[in-house]
DNA sequence: TACCCGTGGCT
DNA sequence: TAGCCAAGGGT
């Protein structure tokens, strides 16, 4: 019933073999491939997910001199951890990524399991990382089926179900379990992905440097390039915002913590409101809402930055303010989690890139102004 | 299943 | 340039 006829007539120990000598030879010095280190191949696999190995790599470093080991990750506060993922996005993973990692230090001895079952129920461990981790640091013939195994053996098995689809990864990854090498899972895993990184890539592949041309039915059909089967995503909606850079006489700053669930969960940003379709403008929208919240009437100054921000599913249409305030309760301030912070320390806190870009426009303001006199 | 969840680079 | 895309998982 599946596409896998293709496998039948494949010569499967010599695709191996010139998959993995290719992976050998022409595989990038990337800093999580120094070792097999569980710990250090999960995160690296959960910094991957979604995200580009360029934009991964620093951040990698920096969270392996923080957090050396499973264990300084699991005592770490969660603050420090929100601050080493800034910028990197898709929050949740590392707040999963700390509970898992709590999990495997007070259940399994600190030793991440190396089994199917028990690695799937961490937190934020699905499929693909569940066999990344099993493959990579444990040698199990486990498949990992992300977005370029998919599009690399829809092209060499011909597979033209839609991609996009959560149920068509089950047919790659029965193609996986047919295709791979069981003595070099490793390197069997990472080189479908490096292939499909480095050579197979969406819109052009490289098929003249490809190490597997032989072995790939869209190649020889000539129809690599309209492979893989994928459905577009829908637009994204706009959301207009208006916010504010609130200080008070002490030249302090109003953050306030954003919810632990939904978009960019835990994180510190400028207090900021969703503008209502009655309200005349934006600066006036804040004013309402502000005061309405806080009990405390804002003194409004200048615009100080138009953001549009846009994330996978919406776009921020934001307007940003200065502003005064005074005095609000400390009842309201703890029950909407703000707080006034000194300058010198905003940037301590973990804030989402639209907010890192409100306090460096608003610094770059504070120092022109400090010039001009 | 369909939608939610970030960001930045590329064409 | 406006979309498309990148080593997915949760709900």
């Amino acid at each position: 019933m599946n596409n896998l006829h293709i496998l039948e007539k494949m010569n499967i120990p010599l695709f191996r073999q010139d998959l993995i000598s290719w992976f050998e030879k022409e595989q990038r010095d990337l800093p999580w491939r120094k070792d097999k280190n569980p710990y250090k191949v999960w995160v690296s696999e959960i910094m991957l997910q979604q995200t580009r190995v360029d934009t991964v790599i620093p951040f990698f470093n920096r969270f392996m001199e923080w957090f050396p080991t499973l264990e300084e990750l699991a005592e770490a506060d969660e603050e420090k951890v929100l601050k080493a993922w800034e910028g990197l996005g898709y929050y949740s993973r590392v707040r999963n990524l700390q509970s898992a990692v709590r999990e495997v230090a007070a259940e399994y001895n600190g030793v991440v399991p190396d089994t199917l079952e028990a690695i799937s129920k961490l937190k934020g461990v699905g499929p693909y990382t569940a066999g990344a981790i099993l493959s990579i640091a444990y040698g199990k013939p486990e498949p990992a089926v992300d977005g370029n195994v998919m599009r690399v053996l829809s092209r060499i098995l011909l597979i033209e179900e839609d991609i996009a689809k959560p149920r068509t990864r089950k047919t790659f990854e029965e193609a996986v379990r047919r295709l791979i090498d069981e003595t070099h899972t490793s390197s069997f895993n990472q080189a479908l992905m490096e292939l499909g990184a480095m050579i197979c890539t969406p819109g052009t592949p490289a098929c003249l440097l490809c190490p597997v041309r032989e072995h790939c039915e869209a190649f020889a059909e000539g129809v690599q390039s309209r492979l893989p089967v994928k459905n577009q995503q829908k637009k994204t909606r706009d959301v207009p915002i208006a916010a504010a850079v609130i200080s008070n006489s002490r030249n302090e700053i109003l953050i306030r913590k954003r919810p632990s669930k939904g978009l960019l969960a835990n994180l510190w940003e400028f207090p900021n409101y969703e503008v209502h379709a009655s309200v005349a403008t934006k600066r006036e929208s804040f004013r309402q809402q502000f005061q309405e919240q806080l009990q405390v009437i804002p003194q409004l100054g200048e615009h100080l930055i138009s953001i549009d921000h846009t994330f996978s599913h919406l776009v921020w249409k934001m307007e940003v303010f200065l502003g005064k305030a005074e005095e609000v309760s400390e009842n309201i301030m703890n029950s909407h989690q703000m707080k006034w912070v000194a300058e010198s320390e905003v940037e301590g806190y973990a804030f989402p890139v639209s907010h890192q870009k409100i306090w460096k426009a608003y610094q770059l303001l504070k120092s022109q102004s400090t010039n001009q006199r």
